[in-house]
DNA sequence: GTGAAAGCGCTAACAA
DNA sequence: TTGTTAGCGCTTTCAC
């Protein structure tokens, strides 16, 4: 029933292999051969049969990208650009959730899906430095995020504890001298939140500020809701505040909520900015100041990366650690209601090529 | 170097068959046999290779799903929830992403990706009824929206004039008299648009209320910017109003902020009420009311379709008219700050048989 | 309950 | 510049 391209060749007066070429955009071909192709292409309404040439090819031109949860605007903002980034290079992506779940997030790694892409782009959330072995796979991988440094794989993030130590350095400029901040991780030596943690505390020091450990307001998971916790747990402590610094946007949002249901005016009682630079922070109630991660560069540079070592098996090219560029914005909740928003210039990028690591030859 | 079913079976002293039985749960086994197989499975780390099957059997166990865009919280949310329905039934979900753009939507429906799986779920924005030939693909689609009705496919859908009235009805209940509506596309017959605010000329009607023009805020595409856009538009014409009918939330929350930013009240001034009730409504300020347009029941349905029809290659099973249950979610936008959520029960569910339409036999 | 053989549709290697 | 052949790894007959 299905049109092969043994019917094509038939149609076209010519072998599979003619077809084959026309379809590849094999160069060396007779014009008019290759227009008779077309034609037999177009009347018959010939489409390639992938699952045939992934077999024997060996590939599937598609990579994975398994993130936490779509639902949460960062992951599905980053993996529009993904999509975007992978479509450029002819390769198409393959969405997988893992709920920050340990066992899905090595599921992800060591499952079944892995036998339908070409490499995978894995942003963790419950794996940790202690996993590191996990990440050994023998496909391309490129980890995001800041769970796991110097594993082997590339490694795409953005500069955390410069992004943490600028939006301090910026409330700090403004005057504010009690900056709470919101969803801390007490205990925990990984991932964004410590190392946001630690530009906060960086920024104060400099500042020569004592840091009150009354204004580390714990939280997680990094939802709307917690958001909203933390900022009720804070207030009904008592503890005085002038600016909120929360660890992304997603609670910045919900602590605007709780602070406008208090009575409390952002920015002139408490000044607020978040991280991430979702979209929904141009159109909060106030607009929300934030730190921009660089998504765009992350999502384009995993991307390549992946693309790279797919194209050059057995590559044994060192594994690459790239910072993405971050920028502070400036909106309402940080400059006052009406005001336009400020762009500030990237800083922060680097791209590091890792010493003494690199994948073993296949 | 993989590891075949070859390798398998000469390690467990099987042939193929035996191996691809056990991998395939094939029931009638000897233990004995399958613990040998599994072993050898185990010992050597055997994977099946997809591709093969897949060209095998003629299947690619994908289906895809067409959305306008990720970053879209509603088309977020939507995935989220295929992608968890599908996975129960063991399928993979393929998203892509049109942009609302008409090219990409045919792209979609005709382009190669087509390949990569059994089946398509769609939710189109561009293409209209004048499209409906284009539906008539040799793949299991099932149609998602209000874009094109009685097409030649499986449609799930909302209660749209239903929730359109049913919000409407709401605010005048709550003693409203004037309801702007925000995002309406004048001259514009199809889609979500007309629907809804056909809900909201009945309710008007039927309070004996009659139609102010000047209410209708015309505003596309529904995005946050366009809602308070929109709200710019109407303070400046200076048109009273007591109530805001937004035909979606992005538009809602948009306009939440212009309002607050102007000093107006909600709701003691202006009551709000969204649609599609995102994530994002229970976390803004105020917190958002919303008409929830029954989002699980259209994913588990969508995919329930096209999974079905894969099954059932060549069946002629009339398609089906799935109307997915709504119900309006009270929140502050109309409550009054502090205002704990009420859900009210489902309405306007149906499931229609489309009287003399069905598939021709393959 | 298990094995042998054929072939899904394509591309890589080589031949012409 | 184009054709021939083999075979990617699996499942599907059909024997046994």
């Amino acid at each position: 029933m299905p049109v092969t391209m043994h019917d094509v060749a038939q149609r076209a007066g010519v072998s599979v292999k003619t077809v084959s070429n026309v379809v590849n955009g094999y160069p060396y071909l007779r014009p008019s051969t290759k227009e008779r192709v077309e034609a037999a292409i177009a009347e018959l309404g010939y489409q390639l049969n992938v699952s045939a040439r992934n077999l024997r090819q060996g590939r599937t031109g598609m990579i994975g990208l398994a993130v936490p949860e779509l639902s949460q605007p960062y992951f599905a903002e980053l993996a529009d650009m993904v999509m975007q980034a992978s479509e450029e290079r002819g390769v198409t992506v393959l969405i997988e959730q893992t709920g920050a779940e340990r066992d899905r997030e090595l599921e992800v790694l060591h499952g079944a899906r892995r036998r339908m892409t070409d490499g995978l782009i894995f942003s963790p959330l419950a794996l940790g430095e202690d996993d590191r072995d996990e990440l050994a796979v023998d496909y391309p991988l490129v980890l995001l995020g800041e769970r796991i440094f110097h594993g082997p794989t590339d490694h795409v993030t953005m500069a955390n504890e410069g992004g943490g130590h600028a939006a301090t350095a910026y409330l700090l400029g403004l005057g504010r001298r009690r900056i709470a901040v919101l969803g801390t991780h007490p205990g925990e030596p990984l991932g964004s939140s410590p190392l946001r943690l630690a530009g906060y505390e960086r920024a104060l020091r400099e500042a020569g500020i004592e840091l009150d450990p009354a204004l580390l307001v714990p939280g997680d998971p990094w939802h709307r809701s917690v958001g909203a916790d933390c900022m009720e747990r804070l207030l009904a402590a008592g503890t005085p505040f002038d600016a909120v610094f929360a660890l992304n946007d997603a609670m910045a949002l919900g602590a605007l909520r709780v602070l406008s249901a208090r009575g409390l005016r952002v920015p002139e009682d408490v000044a607020v900015i978040g991280f991430d630079d979702v979209d929904d922070a141009r159109y909060s109630t106030p607009s929300l100041s934030s730190v921009a991660p660089g998504r765009a560069d992350i999502a384009r540079t995993a991307v390549e990366l992946v693309v790279a070592r797919i194209a050059e098996p057995g590559g044994t090219r060192p594994f690459v650690e790239h910072v993405a560029a971050f920028h502070v914005v400036e909106r309402e909740s940080t400059l006052g209601l009406g005001a336009p928003e400020v762009v500030h210039p990237d800083v922060g990028g680097a791209e590091v090529v890792q010493p003494a690591s690199s994948p073993e030859p296949a």
